[in-house]
DNA sequence: TGGATGCTTCGATTACGGTCGAACTATGAA
DNA sequence: TTCATAGTTCGACCGTAATCGAAGCATCCA
């Protein structure tokens, strides 16, 4: 009856509060280093060095090092997945201590899913991208592979990548779809490369410019 | 930084063998008495009752008493995300311990998704759904409604409940949507009920008849 | 009413894992 | 070279939580 993948392992990494800081933290998109991640989990550095030990031999993130740095960033799309299903339960089923302050507000609207968008505009794109036949059955159509090169994405190069264009990423806030994959990465590089939207510096949060929200609209609420 | 729902307790729950092989029997969509857990867990009846009063005060189980026995089921469909969520990381990026044997093909093929249809049979049936037209953007459009209803699914019923329609959730093994919430629930009950299907007794594979094959590929590959 | 079964509570044991201090290595800067 | 910073390793400590035996209720059946 117990068929299926030995799932414990993973959450037991996930399990631990210093461990869950970091993964959030990661959560970001960007690479942090070790002592980064041990401020963001609230423990000394040599603890943070056994749990990155942990968290890299269970698969859960990568390490590249850079002179006497370490950058530390998410394994893959499917771990950023499975955090957002956990922040859906935890938010949700869990404790209501979503004490909804501004700054979860930003984020419900428009944040970073480790590397594409997500909230409300999130799911906004891809509801849009769908009603609009640029995406249907998972694959992007001639029409959907029109309007993101028109948005300045270069769709050859994502081909050559190993990675699937389209992936679909359940969202914690929303409790919908939204899109990842190399594509999804691709178009939120190109919102910021194009000044619609930029960066939150100290959360996971995305702001929209008057101009982005216009291209955006234009472009997924036709 | 760290911004977010607090996962770790839900992860932490979700992290211990016994109650990860609590909950993955849960999986198969029965409620399963307190003795039969303990059993699939490989604890004692002690061990089993800590265990379920923790999972239920995190909010991750319902529990229901019947006589002198204990039901239990997971909370909602949320959980199940997370779950599946969880197995495709454990299947993938986790140790290659998937020693695929027959019953696992089975499982990819079609299984239970606490109440719905997951794998192969699970995201073809969505990406039908939605390529027919019948499922835009999360809702069902009108000629979807006449599918369903066609399809022997009181639409009425559902609708008066309180639950949402329709929901997605993700695959381990295809890694793609399927259809939850309460319509993937009320497909799947059909296809049991008219004939189309069996539930395994001892997994939570589905095995389809021919006629439920030719019935299903009608309706959906259209 | 007596006995069996399902589940829970209590208490004691045990083991695992998170934590930090201290010492060590490696890289970069002055 | 010398010093500072980033990261790791080792060892010891400690707390938590999983586990089970024994006993206690509740329910069902004969």
């Amino acid at each position: 009856m117990k068929d299926g993948p030995d799932i414990a392992r993973i959450a037991a990494l996930i399990g631990d509060p210093a461990r869950a800081n970091m993964l959030t933290a990661l959560m970001s998109g960007k690479a942090l280093t070790a002592t980064e991640l041990a401020r963001e989990a609230g423990v000394t550095a040599q603890t943070a060095s056994s749990h990155l030990g942990k968290l890299h031999a269970g698969g859960l993130i990568e390490e590249r090092r850079q002179g006497r740095h370490k950058y530390v960033s998410l394994a893959n799309d499917d771990i950023s997945r499975v955090l957002e299903a956990l922040m859906g339960v935890a938010a949700g089923a869990g404790h209501l201590r979503t004490r909804t302050g501004p700054r979860d507000d930003a984020l419900r609207h428009a944040r970073v899913c480790y590397n594409h968008l997500a909230g409300h505009r999130g799911t906004q794109m891809y509801d849009g991208l769908i009603a609009g036949g640029h995406l249907v059955n998972g694959t992007l159509t001639d029409k959907g592979a029109a309007l993101v090169t028109d948005l300045g994405v270069d769709l050859a190069a994502l081909a050559a990548q190993r990675a699937p264009l389209c992936r679909d990423c359940l969202d914690w806030s929303e409790r919908r779809t939204h899109l990842a994959g190399s594509l999804g990465r691709a178009l939120l590089a190109r919102f910021i490369e194009a000044g619609w939207a930029r960066r939150d510096a100290h959360s996971r949060a995305i702001h929209f410019t008057p101009k982005g929200v216009e291209g955006f609209e234009a472009a997924f609420c036709g």
